[in-house]
DNA sequence: CATGAATGAGAATTCATTCAT
DNA sequence: TATGAATGAATTCTCATTCAT
């Protein structure tokens, strides 16, 4: 019986853990990493402040959980899509890249705390790995292009971070508030056909129609 | 009978300012806008708290003249190197790509603070002014191919925006402390060469050559 | 599940809102509004600053409140002696008058910033408050005796006005600090003749009897 | 030569703090107490801020004498009115009264400085003078009523301080800003009429048609 | 184990006063 | 003597963290 209070006991706490970091999450993607108090969060989550800090240690470890568990998340959905599964690394690439701009532009505050509001430096490192996550999905696509002869040998990790890069900011302008009406698919297109080219194939010729295909 | 501000007083007054403007950026260089208080900058710049008050009216209009100098001269630099002179656009945007790396990589702190750290509503209106200026830079020299016949009709807009992106982060990796030894030349190489690929030219049977030229 | 406030808890929290009110209560009879810095309240009320904040959202939202309850005793004693009870109006007004001035006596300090010490806007809208309620009282009086016909019509709203300030600044010379010594009762009897002749009686041959009432 | 040197420089000291004091007093004026910084009050002067203080040895001490002399001027006139010339001292008190309630509202922002606003205690004693000197006139008044066997023995000074409090506050309502259109004929002869009833005459017959003289 | 009131260091900003020129 | 840049203590307010209940 004792055995059991606790599997339970244990079970709710770990259910109160789960609340709390899913209200920070919610409260970044609603209103930023700078609307994230810890008060905020807790009322939030429905619990004290107190409890908040009887299950994670700072704000800084809370929210180090927090953009991990959601790095993890965005991650896997991109390794899922840029599996190697027959098609060219290219073709995945792309679909990395669509994949990336949709999620963004779904939820926007979120990505962008993400991959740029800043935050105190423990969370920073989150935010890096995330980065580096992402830089290792293109870097993979591309070493593999390399191996199968597809591509011309080149700095894959520095190609792979600067697609990373290229990603986000073509996105910022677009996510900023305020901005006119959104043309998302157009802006999907030409990020994809970025990517594209961002690929040293050996042989060019079916450029033209490779750009055609998302335009 | 009233005396005069002497010219002597003015230039004095002016070297304080300038003394101000520059410990809050040297502050920002070392530690990031995040550990530039008000308190700090006057430490550094040697000076009281209310000095900083007497040149300035509040801490975001410093920083946004701060910013607003910092980037104009990065933005100088990039336009004088874009200029038309009888180059082919994408030959410009490569000594232009090489310039803001060589420059990044000089002073890596401040160039994450103006372009990617985060900081408040008035100071983060000189970042976007920066963005947007170097997105001009390039998206200038797309149109210029465009029109020239050079390159396929494309969304310019987006290109350029992906490539100071793309800049940006393929520098991040290298800039951040703790990193391997540095390996500048061939980064820069590697980051030139990306943004040529990004220029999606009419014939590509010379990209071969075109990626020695920087190998 | 979650623990509940506590009835003990949350009398403790309206106990110590209830200490920092008296600590700023305190702080102005003893010092005026000038001294009343938050520090200086927290310190006299025994709890840190930011307990302040907890409790009320300002400082001007502290001593609105601190000046509306105040305010609201001193108008409920007025208001209550001045109620109609048989008593003809220019008897209750030299009840209220009396009232005025004995309280005021009692707490000189207080009853300044209450009445005359300027604050910030906040809390002065409190100030004006009562010193509304205060001419209301009188008017109400004054209105009543022209209806009934003891009085002669009049501008009863300036009357008044005039009242509340006459009875305020008769005591502020006796009130100000290092004044020889008070001759409380004397001054408060020549303060209720003063209320009484403000009232214009339509037939005055009872005068000289109304003066010895209180000489 | 070196004589008249020294007269011409200490003509034009004096003629500085002269306009220095003119430039308190209409800061003061302008824009009440609270706006009067010594910075504000120096560019008004059209002197550095360290001349102020060549003047003056403080800005309690500048304010002091400012109001110094504002209200000698008041008091000047008051005097002039109410000063003995074959009229009853009721009349020249009702003089006083108007005189007392035009002046104040033809500067309300000043004449609300000089008796209300809340200020440094150097400058309240100020405050305290001006108020003394307007009771000091009408007491005087009521005393020679008083010694000519026409007004009843009453303690003058408290009556005289309530006058001085009654004209203050009957004014304040009118003066504070956004009041709706302002009368003041009328508010006046309601005054000057407040006034008379607070002189305590032997013989009451008359009173009405006392009142009718201001009606 | 949860609670939430309390803490207190730190932030930005103001302003009377000083003093080198 | 006038100048005005510089000073720095003081003010209001915030928020991550602690701890008695």
């Amino acid at each position: 019986m004792a055995y059991r209070a606790t599997e339970r006991t244990e079970a709710r706490k770990a259910a109160t853990r789960e609340r709390i970091a899913a209200a920070a999450l919610d409260q970044v993607a609603d209103g930023g990493y700078a609307s994230a108090g810890v008060q905020a969060v807790a009322a939030r989550a429905g619990v004290a402040v107190g409890t908040v800090y009887r299950h994670f240690p700072s704000k800084a470890e809370l929210f180090a959980d927090v953009f991990r568990r959601a790095s993890q998340r965005e991650l896997d959905v991109m390794e899922e899509v840029a599996r190697p599964d027959g098609r060219a690394p290219a073709e995945r690439a792309a679909a990395a890249a669509e994949v990336f701009c949709r999620r963004a532009l779904a939820g926007p505050v979120l990505a962008y705390s993400l991959i740029a509001e800043p935050v105190d430096p423990a969370v920073e490192s989150e935010r890096l790995r995330l980065r580096r996550g992402y830089r290792d999905v293109f870097a993979n696509l591309l070493e593999e292009g390399v191996e199968s002869g597809e591509l011309e040998p080149h700095d894959t990790a520095t190609v792979a971070a600067a697609l990373v890069g290229a990603l986000g900011e073509a996105l910022v302008g677009p996510l900023s508030p305020g901005h006119r009406q959104r043309r998302d698919e157009a802006l999907i297109a030409a990020i994809v056909n970025f990517t594209l080219n961002a690929f040293p194939r050996k042989e060019r010729t079916d450029d033209g129609a490779r750009q055609q295909q998302y335009a």
